[in-house]
RNA sequence: GGGCGGUUAGCUCAGUUGGGAGAGCAUCGGCCUUACAAGCCGGGGGUCACAAGUUCGAGCCUUGUACCGCCCA
């Protein structure tokens, strides 16, 4: 049972204490577990595996945030929810860190060998890997932690063999030599993925090549000179005038013994420099191409390891590519060989993972082949089987897919899932199988060695939906949540992770791996830079939590979480909704010192209610329960936010609650109080329940202590609004009352009227509805209003001291006993004139078009003709009350 | 070069079938009114980047321009 039921509420609400208590009570009564033998309906969200190196940044707070938030949702929808958490190896990232650490005990990898050093990571992985996932509890993530994966599990490594394998023996996956990048601080290939496009100043060097027979030359212009040295032809555009007759002869290649012919390629842009372009296959994409179409030689100058191969010749050979061009810039410049150099801005490849320049290198790799699997994954984004969220990311996708190239998935590295590829030292043979073999199947040959590479970590990652619920095993699991509901992430991973694993999941479980893919904005600092360490502008989760508690931190993402935009995150939002909990909690404070044990009973059933605030209130909840789920169905966490804060703060605290302390103070008889304070405690109750997705912390401390039946709010059933909630009389009546209190807090603020001091109001009226609206209400608008007495007349009597507003058409006065200053309330009846005046000659001009008359709909022809009517009435009252005051 | 997105109050941003421009923060004025000064009440502030077009009517639809950003070559 619960702890804290009727105890009283301390005086301001404490997130840290709050936090680890009803996370640990949440965790003890396994509420995130899912039971995969339940009969619920399923609700399933695979986690974007973290890397396992890594710590909560922004973006996996508010990746988590919205997915926790989603996952509550459901749970108190009734689902079976199922959060499967886990991290990435993340293969590169860390090897980096512990041969990092390796270095700064004067070691490296290679000394310690394979074996060793895999160990190593281990090791590592043991003690500081994973923190990440602490640090999402502390977010209140309920991730189902009974299941944590992580891709180098024994599991998943068997899943990611058993493709690999399926893959091979379906001819999907080939080893070839091709040109792939090279990192050569990493010392492996990327995929084309994993290359970062960067803009970068450098120069455009102008290179002389002269004809071999004396006729001539030809100047190409390059932004890498030292690839010159392996250079094997020079490419014009076959159409291109100016080298006709050129094509076919040789030219020699400078500071080189080489001699390379002209081709014509289509490839060329006759517009480009001189439309001659240098031809080095071993060290361009495109070159790479156009080398294939023509049968050029391939000529490596540069090694995997930065520096100039043989082949560049003795007096380049060994230097570093960079010493190498200003080397090779001298020499061509003392040749005659340089015609000039421009400043030049090009896209510069790096490594994504340490930003090195990377190298395009041939050399041998394995591919997996994409066309085939891209054809289902774009069919069931096209047919609607997934649904990508917001729609304008599909177009993305599918450019993408529709351009998909082979995928190279081999990492000269140690970390990861080593290739399930063995080769027989004796016949040859290639042996690819799931588990290791003892002997060649062909020869008997016990002399059996493994490929040395591993896989890209994206490999793995695009199993995940699967092969974190124990795929190829046909479980339980599986077949209760997979495919699972929906995939939450940012648009940075689109091409690496997503299409991967619609392609996957198609392929090797015959279905989508999720049903909608929802993809949120990136978070960025208040200047809307990418948040980086080495820019300094990182603001950390953590530290935010310790500051403002986790529940405002969730709330501000949500707040901020709209779709397709950058998120750029300042933290006096976060301040702001720090408040918000404050006002949450005061008014919780409020209400629960009122629910006595009598009313307690009937909180979440309670009668229907006569008092009008009552209706009101309870009409007001039904509509924002409605509006809230809607918002959450279509994943619009920012317009959730922004209904419960507009609805908790400005209805229930600003209006509802001053409208009832005197029924609950019991100023207004025993039934009515009663009434009132169970409609606010059902209110409360269920506004609680609608707001615990966002502010699972708050709700649940305050939950706890309401007298209401269940033993946590996180199991509790989700609001539900009932039709005959709504209640349009109490809404009019009440919009009726808030224009009149206005309106008149208003006159007293403007003519300095003290706060303390009740004055006396007279409305002048002829409309019986509203005549009567103000009668009944007179009490709620004395009140808030503060005045001694209002009364209603029919015709405009009064001699004293007035200062006047119209309302609804209306007039308004107020009785002051002393003198008003006549000047201040000129003044403000004129501004309120010139402002009529303005908003009626717009509507004027409106009604006098007689095109609008005839084409606008009716509805909207009326609206206006009401306006003015409104207006007309507004400025005439005026300016008689402004021509009283000159009189 | 191809594609996508942005430009609305001082700041950060909403604005979902085109019909009298919104929120939070900041700002100004007044209040310690027994839940809350992390608060309450009231106010000021915008030719919705620019130009043309469609329409009775455009922040919203079309085209173009400028600037900014991202993705892919």
């Amino acid at each position: 049972m619960r702890s804290k039921i009727s105890q009283p509420m301390p005086r301001h609400f404490d997130p840290a204490g709050s936090e680890e208590n009803w996370y640990a009570f949440w965790m003890q009564k396994g509420y995130f577990h899912a039971d995969e033998g339940s009969r619920r309906p399923p609700y399933s969200i695979v986690i974007p595996p973290p890397n396992v190196t890594g710590s909560l940044h922004m973006g996996h707070a508010l990746n988590n945030t919205l997915q926790d938030i989603l996952i509550r949702y459901r749970r108190m929808l009734g689902c079976e929810t199922l959060w499967m958490p886990g991290t990435d190896h993340a293969g590169i990232a860390t090897q980096n860190v512990v041969e990092k650490e390796l270095d700064s005990t004067g070691t490296d990898r290679h000394a310690l060998g394979r074996d060793r050093f895999i160990e190593k990571v281990w090791e590592w992985k043991e003690k500081y890997g994973g923190v990440i996932l602490g640090q999402l509890q502390r977010l209140g993530a309920s991730c189902d932690w009974e299941r944590e994966r992580f891709t180098m599990d024994e599991g998943l490594s068997r899943a990611v063999r058993e493709v690999f394998v399926r893959l091979y023996q379906e001819g999907l996956i080939y080893q070839g030599d091709y040109i792939i990048n090279w990192c050569p601080r990493c010392h492996t290939a990327l995929s084309d993925l994993e290359v970062e496009h960067q803009e970068t100043r450098g120069h455009l060097y102008h290179i002389r090549y002269p004809a071999v027979d004396g006729s001539g030359e030809v100047v190409v212009a390059t932004t890498r000179p030292e690839t010159m040295l392996g250079d094997t032809a020079v490419a014009v555009n076959p159409a291109d005038e100016r080298y006709r007759g050129f094509v076919g002869r040789s030219f020699h290649l400078p500071m080189t013994r080489r001699d390379i012919p002209m081709i014509a390629d289509e490839f060329c842009d006759m517009n480009f420099g001189t439309g001659a372009v240098k031809v080095t296959p071993a060290h361009d994409p495109n070159d790479f191409e156009i080398g294939e179409r023509h049968d050029l030689p391939k000529v490596a100058v540069i090694s995997m390891d930065g520096t100039m191969t043989h082949e560049a010749g003795e007096s380049y050979e060994g230097l570093d590519r960079y010493e190498c061009r200003t080397r090779l810039v001298k020499d061509l410049e003392e040749g005659g060989y340089l015609v000039r150099v421009e400043d030049h801005t090009h896209s510069v490849g790096r490594c994504y993972r340490c930003h090195t320049v990377l190298e395009p290198i041939i050399s041998r790799q394995w591919f997996v082949r994409m066309k085939e699997l891209a054809e289902p994954a774009i069919k069931a984004v096209e047919k609607g089987r997934i649904r990508i969220i917001p729609g304008n990311w599909e177009k993305t996708y599918f450019e993408w897919m529709n351009n998909i190239r082979d995928w190279c998935i081999s990492r000269q590295i140690w970390w990861g899932h080593r290739i399930p590829v063995w080769y027989c030292g004796d016949c040859g043979k290639v042996i690819v199988q799931v588990d290791e073999p003892t002997r060649c199947p062909d020869c008997s040959s016990a002399d059996l060695r493994q490929e040395e590479d591993v896989l890209d970590t994206w490999f793995s990652s695009a199993l995940w939906p699967f092969s974190t619920m124990g795929w190829p095993e046909e479980t339980a699991t599986l077949a209760k949540f997979y495919p699972t509901s929906c995939l939450v992430t940012g648009f940075d991973i689109l091409f690496f992770w997503v299409a991967r694993m619609i392609m996957m999941g198609l392929r090797f479980m015959g279905d989508v791996p999720f049903r909608h893919v929802y993809i949120h904005a990136l978070v960025r600092d208040a200047e809307g830079q990418k948040m980086s360490k080495s820019k300094g502008n990182v603001i950390d989760p953590l530290v935010m939590i310790d500051r403002y508690g986790a529940d405002a931190f969730r709330f501000t993402l949500a707040a901020f979480a709209a779709m397709g935009r950058d998120i750029k995150l300042a933290e006096d939002r976060i301040e702001g909704y720090r408040n918000f909990i404050n006002k949450i909690w005061n008014a919780s404070k409020l209400v629960l010192s009122y629910l006595d044990t009598a009313a307690s009973k009937r909180i979440l059933d309670p009668p229907g209610a006569v008092e009008i605030h009552n209706r009101w209130i309870r009409s007001r909840l039904a509509a924002t329960i409605d509006l809230t789920r809607e918002a959450l169905d279509g994943y619009r966490f920012n317009e959730v936010a922004s209904l419960l804060y507009q609805f908790f703060w400005h209805e229930y605290c600003d209006w509802y609650l001053e409208l009832a302390k005197p029924f609950m103070y019991g100023d207004r008889g025993e039934a009515a109080g009663r009434e009132t304070t169970q409609t606010a405690g059902f209110v409360l109750e269920n506004f609680l329940r609608l707001l615990h997705p966002l502010m699972p912390f708050l709700t649940e401390e305050i939950w706890q202590r309401l007298p209401v039946e269940g033993e946590s709010i996180m199991v509790a059933p989700f609001p539900e609004a009932r039709s005959t909630e709504r209640d349009a009389g109490s809404e009019e009546t009440l919009a009726l009352v808030m224009d009149f209190i206005t309106a008149l807090r208003n006159l007293r603020t403007e003519l300095g009227i003290e706060p303390a001091r009740k004055v006396k109001a007279t409305v002048v009226c002829r409309d019986p509805d509203i005549a009567r609206g103000v009668e009944e209400s007179s009490e709620f608008i004395c009140r808030l209003a503060r005045l001694s007495t209002i009364v209603i007349v029919d015709s405009r009597d009064v001699e004293e001291s007035v200062a006047t507003a119209v309302v609804r058409g209306q007039e308004v006065l107020i009785t002051a006993a002393e003198e008003l200053d006549a000047t201040a309330e000129r003044e403000r009846l004129s501004k309120e004139l010139r402002k009529v005046a303005e908003e009626l000659e717009r509507v004027e001009k409106k009604l006098g078009n007689p095109q609008f008359l005839e084409k606008a709909p009716q509805d909207v022809v009326k609206k206006n003709r009401d306006i003015r009517d409104e207006l007309v009435a507004q400025r005439q009252k005026l300016s008689e009350n402004l021509e009283r005051l000159d009189a």
